[in-house]
DNA sequence: GTCTATAAAGTGATAGAC
DNA sequence: GTCTATCACTTTATAGAC
């Protein structure tokens, strides 16, 4: 019998053969997968390919004929992880504009949005595009363009709205969204950008969110 | 007559030697300055020793006797102009307690420490402090603290002062500092991080840091 | 203290076999 | 597409002369 097991088989016994480019897609995600841990933990300079092709377990040749060099693995990866990062901000926006308490509805969304973006591994990848910003402008434009769309652009739809409707009293809108956001999320990602090991309990946190919410409203509740 | 000039003279024809810890000083210096300037323009990791070595006009082996090791190097040019760099800021805190038109005074105030800290080389300085922060926290924790002690502190006591006499009602005067630099200085920071070639006239920013202080005083003007 | 010259290791990238 | 083996070069750091 010529079942000798040089392959996976199915139930059937036939041979299980990969799809090329199936294969090449899985060693082309490890290659990411590594890349992104390196380069996080090194920075661009820092990072080495030997490394990344260790930790990858592909070949260092095979990296380079998928992304054709260090830079462009860089932009690749880290371009690539911005807007699945900041995906997770998406969902919270819809309900402000109809929400019966908008205090209460902009406090769960500012604390929502800080607890993402505190997380470490979304701070080091900041610092990280921060860092390089010199190197890889691109970075910086996708970030803020990123982080525009997802998050400050619905955000100034629904004020908007809520001016029309004489609910806030918000004649640049653009303005008063950034102002929400430095009040509230820019406080304790200011602290944690410089100090990333410095204590925040949920307690301080909500009560700092809350007052820059608050102090938000004295000005633009209508 | 024995007067070939064989080194620098001064009027009288006698040799200027000069004090060998004041050359070492200077060359000091040179070493410090040139590591500044390649540090800002590569990153740590990229800046080489090389290239502060011709950059600084001194041989590589003196700038080891000076500094030791590379990363000793960095934290003593990045740390020691820290504080420099901040102290540009000082001589605008103490006029707050005592302005006769405290807006103007807050205006004027966040104004002119916005416009230091938009400067090019400050923002590079803290994209720098900001992408070594896991190789260096010492940096992080430095550039919080100057920043505390140079700016937050002493408008903190302001602050307090001012709620004391009751012109301000601020029941938390650190998280108001906070709120009040977010609102201010904070949102075209942000910007300017990421995009630092985005265009901002002196209007606009007039207008941002206006708009600034009136919202924090409508929630803390007595 | 300062220099020149060099050591020892690591870098990004590629040629050629399969 | 993927691998092994290797190239050409740069890196940080130091030894030894003055």
């Amino acid at each position: 019998m010529a079942d000798d097991p040089s392959g996976p088989v199915d139930e059937y016994g036939i041979p299980i053969i990969p799809d090329p480019s199936d294969a090449a897609q899985r060693k082309r995600q490890a290659i990411i997968d590594a890349a992104l841990a390196e380069f996080l933990r090194e920075g661009y300079s820092a990072a080495s390919m030997d490394a990344i092709t260790s930790r990858s377990g592909v070949s260092k040749a095979t990296i380079y004929k998928h992304f054709g060099n260090k830079e462009r693995l860089f932009l690749a990866v880290v371009g690539g992880i911005l807007p699945t990062t900041y995906n997770d901000l998406k969902p919270f926006n819809s309900t402000i504009a109809t929400a019966p308490d908008l205090r209460a509805a902009l406090i769960t969304l500012t604390l929502d949005w800080t607890r993402i973006l505190l997380r470490p591994d979304i701070m080091s990848l900041r610092r990280l595009v921060i860092g390089e910003i010199d190197r890889f402008p691109q970075l910086g434009q996708l970030w803020y363009r990123v982080s525009y769309d997802m998050n400050n652009g619905p955000l100034i739809e629904a004020f908007t709205e809520l001016s029309e409707r004489g609910v806030l009293d918000a004649p640049d809108p653009a303005l008063a969204v950034q102002q929400l956001v430095a009040t509230t999320v820019g406080v304790p990602q200011l602290v944690r950008t410089f100090r990333p090991e410095a204590e925040l309990d949920d307690a301080e946190l909500t009560r700092q969110i809350t007052s820059g919410v608050d102090l938000f409203l004295a000005r633009y509740a209508a």
